[in-house]
DNA sequence: CGCGACAATTGATCCATGTCAATGCGGGAT
DNA sequence: ATCCCGCATTGACATGGATCAATTGTCGCG
C-alpha cells in the first residue's frame, strides 16, 4: 500500500502503447485513442517551449490551452500572500497540464527544466472530450491517480519527519530515473530550493538531511550535491518510512 | 484563488440539479444524467448504513463497491507503520466513495457520524461509465476539484502554522454549515482527534489555538467546545491566512 | 445528585526544524 | 588561471509545536 507514487501530476504512468499523433511519445491523453481520435487531437495541437526558471502561467492567468509535457519538468506551486511557497504538483513528460472546464490557472506553472509542451486548444479538446469515451476515460484515470498521489503526499506533509521526507523524494527520483542501472543513479532534476518547497521544508534543513542520509552511508552524492547514487534502495525506503511493500513500478 | 474549498474528497460541488433516482439529494454523480442513465443508476443501487465510529474499509481492503454519501461524513486517512495518522480526506453528503477500475481501497475508510451510502456496482458502474459520458465527465469534474482541493490542502499541511490551520478549518466548516445565519454557527462534525488528524498537528495544539482564537475574540464557543460561532467571518480568514479574495459558497 | 467514562483543556518541558549568518564550492566568462 | 556569482553547506541560536502529565468539564446513567 505504500508504493511510492509519481510524483504529484497528472502523469499518463502505465499506459504502453505509445501516441503516434505526437512524434515524440507523450502517452498521456492518447494512449487509448485509435484512428480518428488520433486524427482530431493532431489537428488541434501546437507545440511551445519555455526556458528553465520561466513562468508558464501565474496563479489566476488565463490558461487558453490544455497540454502534456514533452520534455522537461514543470511545477505547480501555490503561495500564501507573505511568499511562503509550497510546490503542490511536479510534471514531467507525458504528464498533463490544465483543466478542461476551466480557463485560468489555479497555481503557478514553472518550468523547472527547458520544457516543451504539446498544446491542444480547449475548446476544441473539450469537445473531444464530449464524444470520444476513451479519451475522457483515460483522464479520468489519470486525475486518479494524480489524486492518490497528491493523498500520498499529504501524510508526507502532514506527519512524516525532515529525513522522511527528504529518502521519500530521493527514493521517488531514484526510482524513475534508473529503474535499471546498479548502483542507482539518478541526477536530480530538482534544485535545492524545489526540493524544499516540494517538501514544506527550507532549504537549510533539505541540506542537513542529505548530509545525514549520506553521513549513514544510505546514500552518495556527485558532481556538486547534483547527483544521487544509492546501492541499498531498501535501507533507503526505510528511511522514508513507508512501508516495505512498496511495488517497484514498470 | 485563495478560495476556501470544499473539504477533501470527491465531492459534487456546483450541481444545481438533485438526482431523482436517488430520493435523498445526492446530486454527485448522476447531476447530468438523463432518463436513461437514471434508470440504470437506479437499478444497480443499494442502501447501506455504518454507526459513529465503524471503519467502512481498511486501507488494502477490497471494496466491492462505488457509491456516494447520502448522510453523515466519513474520513479517509492513511498511516505510517509506527502509528502517525494523516486524514487525506473529509467525505460529506453527495461525496463520492471508491474508484472505478480499481478493486481495493487505497486509504482507511471511517465513518465519522452515522453514514448512510448510496452504493453502486463496481462493475455496472464502470460499464455505464463506458457508455454514459455524461456520468464520466461528471466524475471527472468531481475528481478534479477534489484535486484542487487536495492541493489547497497540501499548502495548508507544508507551510501554514497551527493557527491559520484551526483557522482555516473553522472557516470551511462555519461557510458550509451555517452560511445563511448570522451569526455564523456550526455544529463541528469533527471531535479535537479528527480536527487534529485532518490537520496534521497534534489534540493538544487545536486546543490550545482555538483556546487562543477564542481569547482573541475570533470565535466563541458553545455547548463544551462542539459548537462554534464566529461574529467576523472576515477576521476568521485573515487568521486563516489565505488572500481574503475567497469566493463565498453558493 | 453523584459517579464514571470520555473528551477537552491546561501546564511544564523538550526537541526538531526554522531563522539568521557565514563559509565553501563549482562552473562560466574573461 | 582567476574572478565572480549562484547554489549548497555548515554553524549558532530561537521557537513553534510535540510530548508527557495532570486537571477540568460534559454527558449519560444509576
Amino acid at each position: 500500500m505504500a508504493e511510492i507514487r509519481p510524483l504529484v501530476a497528472l502523469r499518463g504512468a502505465m499506459a504502453t502503447q505509445d501516441c503516434n499523433a505526437c512524434p515524440i511519445r507523450h502517452r498521456a491523453v492518447c494512449a487509448k485513442c485509435a484512428g480518428a481520435e488520433l486524427d482530431r487531437l493532431a489537428a488541434m495541437k501546437s507545440y511551445r517551449s519555455w526556458a528553465a526558471g520561466e513562468t508558464i502561467a501565474l496563479e489566476g492567468d488565463a490558461l487558453p490551452f490544455v497540454g502534456s509535457i514533452v520534455r522537461g519538468c514543470a511545477t505547480l506551486t501555490r503561495s500564501l500572500e507573505d511568499g511562503r511557497v509550497q510546490m503542490v504538483g511536479l510534471l514531467m513528460p507525458s504528464d498533463f497540464v490544465g483543466r478542461p472546464g476551466r480557463t485560468t490557472a489555479p497555481y503557478e506553472v514553472t518550468a523547472v527544466t527547458d520544457v516543451t509542451l504539446c498544446l491542444f486548444d480547449r475548446q476544441r479538446f473539450e469537445a473531444l472530450l464530449i464524444d470520444a469515451p476513451q479519451v475522457a476515460s483515460r483522464l479520468l484515470e489519470m486525475s486518479l491517480d494524480e489524486l492518490d498521489a497528491a493523498r500520498d503526499w499529504m501524510l508526507l506533509l502532514g506527519r512524516k519527519t525532515a529525513r522522511e521526507r527528504v529518502a521519500t523524494l530521493l527514493a521517488l527520483v531514484l526510482r524513475r530515473a534508473a529503474a535499471d542501472a546498479r548502483p542507482l543513479r539518478a541526477e536530480l532534476p530538482l534544485g535545492r530550493e524545489a526540493m524544499a518547497s516540494y517538501l514544506g521544508l527550507t532549504i537549510e534543513t533539505v541540506s542537513r538531511q542529505i548530509t545525514a542520509l549520506k553521513r549513514d552511508d544510505v546514500i552518495r552524492l556527485e558532481g556538486g550535491g547534483r547527483t544521487v547514487l544509492c546501492d541499498d534502495l531498501a535501507a533507503l525506503l526505510i528511511e522514508a518510512g513507508d512501508d516495505g511493500d512498496g511495488e517497484m513500478p514498470g
